[in-house]
DNA sequence: CTGAAAGCGCTTACAG
DNA sequence: CTGAAAGCGCTTACAG
């Protein structure tokens, strides 16, 4: 039925080795042979089988993407077609295929995981997430099996190859600019603890206030664990405490905008009575009112490192764990504004 | 190295073609004998290779997902990752993967898309686009290979299965809606025309505005190419005719945002000034200023459904072409206002 | 209910 | 520079 090395090998007189050498293009044809091969392909429509080269050279030239599960989804919806397309690039320059995996809930994951792996669906893996106690994560490093992640592994840092942007200099660095905006009480809106981003800008946000000698407040500090849960009481609660912020830091734009609308029925203005900052850059936080003052994660970029060390990784199985910070940009827009001196307290 | 299907037979006292039918679950083995063999598997911790059993089995247990090329990407960022969703959940019941092409041009996605059906990498394809013209769209048809597209395609309607809105009924109703707020002067800001969405919805407006004896106003019609091209004059010429539009109607929920920054610069205030209302309810739309009037094009179903109906194809060649409208949601915010008697005119 | 054998369509030492 | 042969790890008629 479909035409095969064997058909082309009989047509072109010659052996399907050297029709198998010419699909890969080994030096060791000469261009007259090559040329002649070749020919006869186009002539049959011939086109090698992916599988069955995969079969016999022991390869898949394809590696596999896991995202976190579908309710952190929502949450990361602008993340994941730019991550994607980052990988994408580098997949494409390296000829290689990607597989795709949503599991449902955790479980799943690691079930996809595991079959990927040990089926030998891929040659090599990267995780679009971090957090603690992952099983999926123990799996891929027990194996031994190459991966690289999008986000710093909370445990064994220095043998794992990551990529990630330097949440815990970023969130300290939002303190500092809302401190110099004049800014002493700062409350932090931050995501679901599980995840290392959280756990790092959290802890970024606090020795910002150590450094800059602000008071560690308990309940300026809020855990967002999902877009859902996050109601207005616990915005009221925090603008009703007898010492209100006046600047707010938020773990992703998605969350500003939540936050923003319901200051907005306290009949709180941004940022006028209150500045907000967050993470993220959504593409259309320039067009939401007030424009986001937020940082550019660069997530594309994200993508494609964490694509390139997986490529090493697979070229070469003892290349050097890596990890790199990817570098952010504070996008300054209008949800801030420098405190008058009319400063509460 | 790794443990195959000889190596269980083999301790396992039966023969090979025993343990193959072990992993497929063939009713013709004995309960007892899959119990021992099961036992031996695990013992080994053998897991059966995917390529093998694909390249035995003339089979490939994937599915390919085919995006529209990264310019319009960006544009569809909040309805790839709920239509991806959509599809893996129907993909993973069926026990299918997914196998993931963002070609860079639209002559890579060609390629990508000859590639995987010619190698053999994948049991079936689904087009998240249509558009016209479409060379891609013409290969699949032509090759007789089994595939979906969400978006109605533009020829062939009936010989080729797909999912989508009825885009132009429900621009007809949207048109009917502002009328019923007292709205006549009503734009159209649209989508690029080589997609079929936008000329369905462009259709749906027209036709509308005949059936209600509104008079078709050529200045009122912008197509909005991709969302860097639209600009501020194009808005301002808009506003400034003579007789400027009290309503609108934008293609896309981040195209809605853009206008109304940009009648905001103008001094045209949004509800109060002109209606908007648009297409897609992205997830912000409820946390935007004013929270936007719009449809919900339940994403997830178009997902779910064409991965469905290739499933149906995939299984049984001579499954008959079907297509299917999923139905939409007009979720109504405040972007909207009824006219009042103070009407420009 | 089970097995022997052929085959899926390639790659890759090995030999010359 | 090219070929013969073994092998990648399965599935599936066919036979009993």
């Amino acid at each position: 039925m479909a035409v095969t090395i064997i058909d082309v090998a009989r047509e072109a007189n010659v052996s399907p080795s050297t029709v198998s050498r010419v699909i890969s293009d080994s030096p060791r044809i000469s261009e007259r042979t090559k040329r002649k091969v070749r020919q006869v392909m186009d002539r049959l429509n011939y086109h090698p089988n992916f599988q069955a080269r995969n079969l016999a050279a022991k390869s898949t030239k394809t590696i596999g993407v896991i995202m976190s599960h579908s309710t952190s989804l929502a949450f990361q919806n602008p993340f994941f077609p730019e991550v994607i397309r980052g990988i994408c690039t580098s997949a494409h320059s390296n000829k290689y295929g990607m597989y795709l995996s949503t599991g449902g809930t955790e479980e799943e994951i690691y079930q996809e995981v595991v079959s990927m792996v040990q089926s030998k669906k891929v040659d090599g893996i990267i995780l679009l997430y971090s957090k603690m106690n992952d099983r999926t994560l123990a799996f891929l490093k027990e194996a031994d099996f190459p991966f690289t992640m999008v986000g710093r592994p909370y445990q064994y840092e220095d043998e794992i190859t990551y990529i990630d942007n330097d949440n815990r200099k970023i969130a300290y660095e939002l303190v500092n600019y809302l401190v110099n905006l004049g800014h002493k009480q700062i409350a932090f809106i931050g995501g679901n603890l599980e995840y290392i981003v959280s756990l790092d800008r959290l802890e970024g946000f606090k020795s910002a206030l150590k450094d800059m000698r602000l008071q560690y407040i308990e309940e300026y500090i809020i855990h967002h664990h999902n877009q859902v849960t996050n109601d207005i009481d616990s915005i009221r609660k925090l603008m009703n405490l007898e010492v209100p912020p006046t600047a707010l830091i938020a773990h992703d734009d998605s969350v500003a905008y939540e936050i923003i609308r319901h200051l907005e029925a306290l009949s709180i203005r941004v940022p006028d009575d209150i500045s907000i900052i967050s993470f993220n850059n959504h593409a259309l936080s320039a067009f939401v009112k007030p424009p986001l003052t937020t940082v550019d994660i660069s997530i594309f970029q994200l993508g494609l490192e964490a694509a390139n060390y997986l490529f090493e990784k697979i070229c070469n199985t003892q290349a050097p764990i890596k990890n790199r910070f990817i570098p952010t940009t504070l996008i300054e827009r209008q949800s801030t504004k420098a405190l008058r001196n009319e400063t509460i307290k």
